[in-house]
Formats: structure tokens, sequence, C-alpha cells
DNA sequence: CCGGCTGCAGTCACCGACTGACAGGTGACG
DNA sequence: CGTCACCTGTCAGTCGGTGACTGCAGCCGG
């Protein structure tokens, strides 16, 4: 159990430079740090590797021994004992003890609206949906005890539970803007905000139930269950 | 300014000996302390007196410091300093800072979900729901100044925001039990989770909007809200 | 090749939230 | 009135998080 593979959870790992916005600045308060690290990429190539390793070995280790002990049992003491670092070195990297699960949560809502942007504006939403929700899940599916244990471990949390909360703000917020794009609607219109909540919240809830269930066989994986769940949203929630 | 009215916001203060359950273990790790508090109940009637007086004047005046100078910015230091008793019996009432604004909640799904047990079952549900809307709101729209400054307050507060959307999942699980029952169907069944969180959602995203809103004239309330988003969730909210 | 400049990393000191343990005081009740 | 229960303050300590200062490694100009 020692044998140190790579990453334990999914996540964005090295894959950083992608994002090519002039400045990420907005409203989120946690932006800073990953920005302020990834601002100084490209220039300076040992420094920055060295960095990314050191960052990515923080994210492996705490995943790893959050799994293994439980998020509140682990303390940043532990973290950067593994990794040999000082502790204030740690919130250089990662703005609070929280941030090193949410660097791991990147599938799911948010994978989905980057996919649901890859698809042209003009094919049906729906169907748009489903190319979408099954690219998001493609990971999960592939990891699927991992990720089940990582789930199962932000559900009995409470802490980690509030942030992934958090975290459906976000989405809720991304996902309307993309949907009022599509729709030609203002992202601030009541429906577009209603969609995009429930849309949120239908995949949360069908990623939750996925990670509830055994693994033991015929594991449809978690799109399945998505799939299922934005189906009803098809349909009126209330009667009229 | 100084002038000391009673509550700064709505709040159940006194109305805690309703509860009639025997035991309210169960799961949320927070019900031990006011368990405990409210246990002793009804037998030592000065003491208990007492109490409850700290109590109240305890979330009384920290929901005024609150919104005076923000949540961050007032410490349990200096709400302690206000009330006179030490920080330690702070948390001896209140299992955390975020506890005291949980405990100045309990308007909105909560009354809605209390509200709704009340209609007889043969109703038709939305039916059901604009009557129980209309009379969880009646607090908020009697106090529409003091309840905004305080929505707004959790809204820019990322700490109380990710706390309310905790205590979203415990309504959601309420209304949930609420529906199912109303419907005849599992209260873990797809359908009535995702109705229950399309309705929180709803529910507080109308509450938000309301909160958003200056209050100069014409404030129709937030009662008006809330219907307008039901109505959207009486149409699907995805195309088929 | 060297001396600055930039900026990451370590150390120290500190704050605020929260908890366990113990001691003191006051109300409840026989 | 004495005893018990239990609420409260004090103290010490843990953990998460931050500011300030220092040291050191890279990169640059001369």
């Amino acid at each position: 159990m020692s044998s140190g593979p790579t990453t334990v959870v999914p996540g964005i790992d090295t894959a950083q430079a992608s994002t090519e916005d002039s400045e990420d600045s907005e409203d989120s308060e946690d932006s800073e740090h990953s920005a302020a690290v990834i601002a100084t990429a490209a220039r300076r190539p040992l420094t920055e590797r060295r960095m990314a390793r050191t960052r990515r070995e923080l994210a492996d280790a705490a995943a790893r021994m959050f799994v293994e002990r439980g998020y509140d049992a682990t303390t940043v003491e532990d973290i950067v004992a593994e990794v040999e670092i000082s502790a204030r070195t740690f919130f250089r990297y990662f703005g609070s003890k929280e941030e090193v699960v949410a660097s791991l949560w990147r599938y799911g809502v948010e994978e989905i609206v980057a996919a649901l942007r890859a698809v042209p504006k003009e094919r049906p939403l729906q169907e748009a949906l489903r190319a979408a929700v099954t690219a998001a899940c493609q990971h999960a599916a592939e990891n699927p005890a991992q990720t089940r244990s990582f789930l199962r471990m932000v559900r009995d949390t409470p802490t980690l539970r509030a942030r992934r909360m958090q975290e459906a703000i976000r989405q809720q917020q991304l996902l309307a803007v993309c949907l009022g794009d599509r729709l030609g609607r203002p992202a601030e219109d009541l429906r577009i905000t209603l969609m995009s909540g429930a849309l949120v919240m239908a995949i949360n809830t069908a990623f939750e139930r996925w990670a509830d269930q055994s693994s033991t066989v015929g594991d449809p994986g978690p799109a399945a269950l998505v799939n299922k769940a934005l189906a009803e949203l098809a349909t009126p929630l209330l009667p009229s």
C-alpha cells in the first residue's frame, strides 16, 4: 500500500496552463493563490517545475491521508511533514486546508459546462447535455473506487460538504452564463437561474447516489444516473 | 442607535418548548448543545429563565454586531464582552459562531414545511404550497429592512453562505419526507428528491433576489417572488 | 564572473475559533 | 440548613490561518 502511484484522486494536477484568461480576478476569494502561483509560469522553468511538483505532492499526500484517516483527523502539520515543507508554505500553495480538496473536484458540473460550450449552439439542448454529461463522467467511470471513496469522504465531513455547496453556487453561475448564452437570455433571468440551479442539484444528487451504491457488479457509471435525473427535469416538477 | 429593542432579526428566541420530541438525537452534530440546554426545561424555573435570557441576549447582540460590522470582523470575544459572560460559556450555548446565525434562520423553507403539513393532503399541491409560502413569508414581509440586511450579510460572507447551503440540505430532506408523504411515495424516490431540491433552491433564490432589491417603494414582499419561482417549476425546466 | 534584483521558502510570533479539565458558586430540594 | 446538581469562569492547549522578517536560489545586467 505504500507503493507510490501517481494521483490518488482525479484532478487538474499539472493541466493548469490551459486557461488563457488574461485576468481571472472576479469574485471568488480563493483564486488569488492559484493565480499567484500560475501567474509566473513560462519563465523560470526550473523553479516553475519545482513548484508544480510541490503542489502536486501536497495535493497527492493530502488526498491519500484524507481518505485514509479522515479529513478532520489529518492536520496540515501531518501533510507538510510528509512532503517536508513548512506549514507556512502550504498556505502559499493552497489558501486553506479545504482548498486542497476543492482542487481535486474538477469533474462533475464544471466539466459539464466545459463540454457544453464545445457543442454548437444549434444542437438541441437535451442532446448537448447528454453528450456533455458522458464526457464529464468519463474519469469517474474509469476510477470508480477512488472516486467513490473520495465522494464518501466529502459526504461524511460537514466542513467539506459545506465547501462543496459553496462550489455548487459557483457552478450554478457558470452554468447560468452558458445556458443564457445558448438560449439567448441574460444570465440573471429567473428561468435561467432556476434551470441552472436545478441542473446542478440534479447532477450532484446523481453523483451522490452513485457514490452510495456498492460498487459490486453491473455499475452503469454515474452518467446513467445523471441522465435519469435530467430526464426528470424535462417534466414539470410541480403540478400546474 | 443604542436603544435596546428586543430581537434584531427573526428567530425562535424563546419559542423552543414547542418541539415535543422525546429524543432528538439523530444525525446533526450541533443539536447536542441546544438539546442539552433545553433538556432541563420545565423544572428549575429560575435557572431556566436566566439561561433562556442569556441565550437570547447572545443571539441578539451577535445579530446586531454581525450586521453592523460584519461577521468576520466580529469576534466571539466581542460578543461575550457585550453580554458579560465568558467565551467558554458562549460555546456552551452555541456549538459554534456560525450556529448563532443558523439559530436565526427559521423562516423560509423550514416554515414552509411546517405550513405544508397543516394543509390537508387532499388539497392540490400547488394550492397548498401557495398557502404555505404566504404564511412562511409573513415575518420577512413585516420586517423587510432587518431581514434584508441580515440576508445580505449572509450572502456576503462565504462562511455563512456555505453554512446556509448546509441547512438547505436539511431543509430538502424535511421537505422530501413531507412531499413523499403527500404524494404517496418514499422520500428516497428520485423524483421526490429532485422536487424537494428544486423547491428549496427556488425558494432560496427568491429570497436572495428579494434581498437584493432596494426596498424603496412598492415592495410586494418575498411571497410574490417565491410564487413566481414556483410557477416556473410547474413547467418543464428542460426541453424534452 | 560578479553583484544586484526578484521572489519563493523557512522561522517566529500572533490571532481567533474551539475544547477538556478543574474549581467555584448558586439554585433546587429534602 | 446541608447536600447535590449543574451552570459558569479560568486556564491551558490544539488547530487553522496570517503578517513580518530573513535567507537563499535563480536570473539578469554589467
